[in-house]
DNA sequence: CGATAGTTTGATCCGCGTCAATTCCAGTGG
DNA sequence: CCACTGGAATTGACGCGGATCAAACTATCG
């Protein structure tokens, strides 16, 4: 049975009145916004601020469900397995973003950082008693749980029904729109071709052609292996739509 | 633009005293088992019983999302298009499955009947108002959208990573584990092969020769066409874990 | 019975996977 | 600054799983 490798509490930084809450850049973006300055310093003692390497875990698929996490900066990729080694990436999280929530005792998937990130780290329990007081924080919860919801929807849509280019089309878009709203000069593509290609459940090779042949139709522009610039928009969204 | 072809006023049955909640079959399995009997009647008038005849919706992608379903008899089919007119199914609702729960102002997908079935229909903004003052019910639905969402990824993984027999044999298991948790001597498949191509991201003939396939490997025996019997139970689990 | 829609089976095709060979690039040390 | 190195990405050749096209079979309902 997998065991998370990353044991928090050499990267805990206590969330204490040096770093309080209010200073926190992604509050706005996050389920925190709605909360006064009294509950969010007793939701703060439910947790720390934790500082997650490139590479590092924050949890494996079917390790005890015991923790939370509100990822305040960097990018999570969420994973699962099939019993042969066969992988799916199932989302990515950024700044702002909550996750592990579970109805099982255990968790679903796998939560790896690929960037550098930073995320609040919250007791489960102590979480929920919280949550029992806090009706408009769990009504935030189930907000965002239904939004996720409508994403995987996608998500299946996509998997079950585009092709390879119609898929890294909805790709390339839905990095856009999440990659803040300004308009991309330059998108980010912060996870390797094997990450997007195990979300998109094609094969590296595939996605590295496509890109190409999206490249060729002056759709888009490569600046760097992890940094392209969206020329025709339009076609692309016409492309993704099937 | 669609609209719902369910027009419900004729086929309302009026939720009153002559057809209380307390004697309604799933209660126990649905989101009203924690509600006291005051507030059960006060739920009840936020919305009445529809019959909902096999082929007909209760309501359509992009329709706007101004009423939510408590699904009490029958199969419901949620499905999304494409453009071009391709389908992807991305789940089916059976008796007890609470639906229609949107963020966005229209429905982000079609639901259907493949069998004909009934549902509380509630008028969305009376049950959010209701829902208010009820936030052990707005926990209830949260988890069950959390177990929507575990479910959703569950599919993910399939249509992304599985061959055309391990997701077939994946279906055949998700129907045997909710149609009851009864040995399955016969599992009924109220859906037609159309809807199973469509959940599994496959085409009705290759459907239908993985289904020989399993017949013929003596994992299950096909009754009817819309009906059949696990043979060997283990190894189709095996199957599906991939 | 016949009509019609749904399902099964067969033959062939093609998009994407597989295998293999470069090429690119970040990091390291000279 | 360049040379080296190992992992990641690209590109090419070929094969296979599932799609497509076509035909026969079966269930349902008048």
């Amino acid at each position: 049975m997998y065991m998370s490798d990353f044991s928090g509490a050499e990267s805990l930084l206590a969330l204490e009145e040096s770093h309080p809450c209010h200073d926190c850049a992604v509050r706005h973006l996050s389920m925190c916004s709605g909360l006064d300055p009294g509950d969010l310093r007793r939701l703060r003692l439910c947790g720390a601020l934790a500082a997650v390497p490139a590479g590092k875990a924050l949890f494996f698929e079917g390790d005890p469900a015991d923790c939370i996490f509100n990822v305040t900066a960097g990018v999570i990729r969420l994973s699962k397995l099939l019993s042969d080694g066969r992988r799916q990436v199932t989302g990515f999280k950024f700044a702002g973003d909550f996750l592990g929530i579970a109805e099982e005792a255990e968790h679903g998937f796998t939560a790896e950082a690929i960037a550098p990130a930073e995320a609040c780290r919250f007791s489960r329990g102590r979480f929920e008693d919280f949550l029992a007081g806090q009706p408009q924080l769990e009504r935030q919860l189930h907000l965002r749980a239904i939004k996720d919801l409508a994403a995987a929807r996608d998500q299946v849509v996509m998997l079950g029904r585009k092709t390879a280019s119609e898929k890294l089309a909805s790709f390339l878009l839905m990095l856009a729109d999440r990659s803040g709203g300004m308009p991309p000069h330059r998108l980010s593509l912060p996870m390797s071709r094997t990450d997007i290609a195990d979300y998109l459940g094609l094969r590296i090779e595939t996605v590295s052609r496509e890109l190409s042949a999206l490249k060729c139709a002056g759709l888009v522009r490569l600046l760097t292996q992890h940094e392209l610039q969206i020329l025709d928009r339009p076609a692309l969204a016409a492309l993704a739509a099937g």
